[in-house]
DNA sequence: TAATCTAAATGAACGGCATTCATTTAGTGA
DNA sequence: TCACTAAATGAATGCCGTTCATTTAGATTA
């Protein structure tokens, strides 16, 4: 009964060259809403999101691809567990612990930080309803009552929180942006101010590509864009809020 | 020879049930970059981007679909013909004319309405080099400007625009947004605050759904939350140009 | 306990998609 | 005139998400 059954019809060393499982439903139910998920994170860790089709969700699950359809309608709803897993990485620690603002910072970047790396989930997040989605609803529930205990008012905060979304959703984008996305090429010599900032972009304190290091893993001119525009967007709000309550 | 040899077998009144063009190379090149473009446009504009398909695109051009790959190499260059095509209509004409607060808040309504009706061009327009997107380029350039002109550094103009589009981008997805994006559903008491925060969204001056009017084409919630993180940022940004030049 | 219902698996399809390739034809330059 | 290249067709490929009939096992009910 609960011997797992993995037998192979002839055992060869190491590989484990599962043997073909006959239909029905088996006595222990292979799968779930939470194995689905994590195999998806696994498989999106290796080949990315163009790995992670229904058939390989399902390969890699040992599973035929229809058998997914028990647990999940589409692969949208795939998209949506992954999603809803990644939003309880994000850190809201700060807010209670903080002043307002370093702690929308603290919670910025940690938000851009998780999706820059998941792209595809960004059109799920912006356009899915949060219906089912247990740890998106708690994040915001967190940043929702940091705000109000900042002086925030109920009428306010939702557009506040949907400004700064947009913008780490946007942020998230720029992290994965090549290189040269601003290079205009052969057509340079038409937009001679705009080619020249973008030749002078990054000659910040601590130089451009000066000091390889390790070569900082994503690229620096985005860190500088995103905390350029998160501390007028932070500070603006501030402002916003003073006054008028 | 430029008969145009529009023949159909047997020309049934009306309907242009074209006869089938013989293999080869045709007297007059059917294709080009700009009748791919607008041909994938007006699609886009019956269908949406789900209509957008290699073979749709084909047949709407009387054309088999393998002679797509003469002038484009993939589909996503069809997208960046698309894309730059659009950014065409970006209103960039307040810089110049206008304070450089102004002209900003201008730039980013257009930019954001263009392109809040063809959201699968973003990840093309924040992820692909400008290389070869002539309108894109211009618009660059005139936003450059309008930024130096302003007082901004040639070191830092980039930063700031990549900021404000980042925030553009992110705003056109929340444009699409559903009504009840933010619908809890079951999970709702978990997280009072947010909820409540939520129903009390839109209790601005003017009010919520009181007033049906047209119903007012898009949400509204998202043109507040627009006008707030934008107003908020080129605040922030202009009293970051202040002190330090 | 037997019959029925439902949950969870298989495996064979399906239609749609972007893309490739061999082939054909027409213009172009040596 | 002859090669070369540009631009079309049409058949084929492989992948992808999804559906459906079928099978088996557990759960519920008579």
């Amino acid at each position: 009964m609960g011997s797992e059954g993995v037998g192979a019809l002839t055992a060869v060393a190491g590989e484990a060259k599962q043997a073909r499982r006959r239909a029905g439903r088996p006595p222990q139910a292979l799968l779930s809403s939470s194995r689905i998920t994590r195999a998806a994170l696994k498989l999106v860790g290796q080949d990315g999101y163009k790995g992670l089709t229904m058939a390989a969700l399902a390969r890699s699950l040992n599973v035929a691809p229809s058998a997914l359809y028990n647990h999940v309608r589409s692969k949208q709803d795939v998209l949506l567990l992954v999603e809803d897993h990644l939003m309880g990485r994000v850190d809201v620690s700060a807010f209670g612990t903080r002043p307002w603002a370093e702690a929308v910072c603290a919670w910025a970047h940690s938000y851009r930080d998780v999706f820059a790396g998941h792209l595809p989930l960004i059109p799920v997040i912006a356009l899915l309803p949060v219906t089912n989605a247990p740890a998106t609803i708690t994040m915001y529930e967190a940043v929702t009552r940091g705000f109000l205990d900042a002086g925030w008012s109920s009428e306010s905060v939702i557009d506040a929180i949907v400004a700064l979304e947009s913008f780490i959703y946007g942020s998230a984008y720029d992290v994965n942006a090549p290189e040269d996305i601003f290079d205009a090429g052969t057509l340079a010599p038409s937009a001679p101010n705009f080619s020249a900032a973008v030749a002078g972009r990054g000659l910040r304190a601590g130089g451009p590509v000066t000091v390889p290091e390790v070569n900082a893993g994503p690229r620096n001119d985005a860190d500088a864009a995103f905390s350029l525009g998160l501390n007028a967007m932070i500070a603006g709000l501030a402002a916003t809020l003073g006054p008028q309550g």
